[in-house]
DNA sequence: CCACTAACCTGTAGGC
DNA sequence: TGCCTACAGGTTAGTG
């Protein structure tokens, strides 16, 4: 489900209440998600003070005080939630209410000024998946992860690098976590749209026999920073039930010019198109067809 | 290595 | 209301 700006949203969302907790009990209602839970995933976490949480590409990777680092993918419906309580009538007693169908992790912690918690994670589908490791080097799921498009080492220059001679279209390229990690399905529309850029256009075309990136890669590049900045700052998109971990929801969805609008007119000033959606490899694309353009070099 | 498909799961929306 | 199909924000494994 969630992208890059919906991670960032979650771990915004979950840093001040796990920072500087102390893990007092964890706890794994089946042996896997998408994947199994490394062994020892449950001892590795137990006892351990949270130092701080922080994100990679799609990734909430959580430092732990004994070195190790714990790393959470939220899948296509993967969650984060604290806790209500039920209580019992007859006595004091209390119990997190835990829906014992989708929510597959819970961790009890005891943070110095909040007290007391219990955090869940829900995740329907299962597509989620979590590991816990010591250096980044160890993990599979980090090491073959393009530059974060928010940094420095994302740029026009670095990508013509990896697409010239590419015949894949640019949709799919943008895609590909290697090249470019944090994008998927939403804001790689929103993003070749701003750029006018046709998803289907080959990745090559962006890119001079020289190596030098086209006038549009250089506004692909900034388009992509863009819209994930926007999208951050509106606290990610919610479709269906993304929910950030206070409950509430994200509305850059408001904002989409092009994703989950086929048959709806263009945005772009002055462009009298209407939205199209096509399938690329199983999945939709949405774009403009007449300020959206393929190899040839126009806009 | 590249490009594409299928698979993994469950929930929901829309058509009839 | 019910049944059936299509589709959903992701990633990996397998095929040619």
């Amino acid at each position: 489900m969630p992208e890059l700006p919906e991670v960032e949203t979650v771990r915004r969302g979950l840093a001040p209440w796990l920072e500087g907790a102390l893990i007092v009990n964890a706890r794994i209602n089946r042996k896997d998600l998408r994947f199994p839970f490394p062994k020892g995933f449950v001892k590795a976490l137990e006892g351990q003070r949270i130092e701080s949480v922080g994100r990679r590409a799609k990734y909430l990777l959580i430092a732990l005080s004994n070195g190790m680092t714990w790393l959470s993918h939220l899948g296509m419906t993967g969650s984060y939630r604290f806790a209500e309580f039920t209580f019992k009538d007859a006595s004091r007693y209390y119990e997190p209410k835990v829906d014992e169908k989708h929510d597959h992790v819970v961790l009890t912690l005891e943070h110095p000024e909040h007290g007391r918690s219990h955090l869940i994670y829900a995740d329907a589908r299962r597509f989620g998946f979590m590991d816990i490791f010591k250096s980044e080097a160890d993990c599979a799921y980090l090491k073959d992860l393009g530059p974060e498009p928010l940094s420095n080492a994302f740029n026009a220059q670095e990508m013509a690098g990896r697409f010239l001679g590419k015949k894949a279209p640019i949709k799919a390229a943008l895609l590909d976590q290697r090249v470019v990690a944090g994008l998927g399905n939403i804001y790689v529309s929103e993003a070749l749209h701003r750029a006018h850029i046709r998803p289907d256009c080959p990745a090559g075309a962006l890119v001079a026999k020289d190596g030098k990136p086209s006038a549009r890669l250089e506004l692909l590049a900034q388009g992509v920073r863009t819209v994930l900045i926007e999208a951050i700052e509106a606290g990610g998109s919610t479709l269906r039930d993304f929910r950030n971990s206070d409950g509430g929801s994200g509305y850059f969805q408001h904002r989409f010019a092009v994703y989950d609008k086929e048959g709806e007119p263009c945005p772009t000033p002055l462009c009298q198109g209407t939205v199209e959606r096509i399938v690329q490899s199983g999945r939709s694309s949405f774009f403009c067809p007449v300020c959206q353009h393929g190899p040839e070099e126009r806009r």
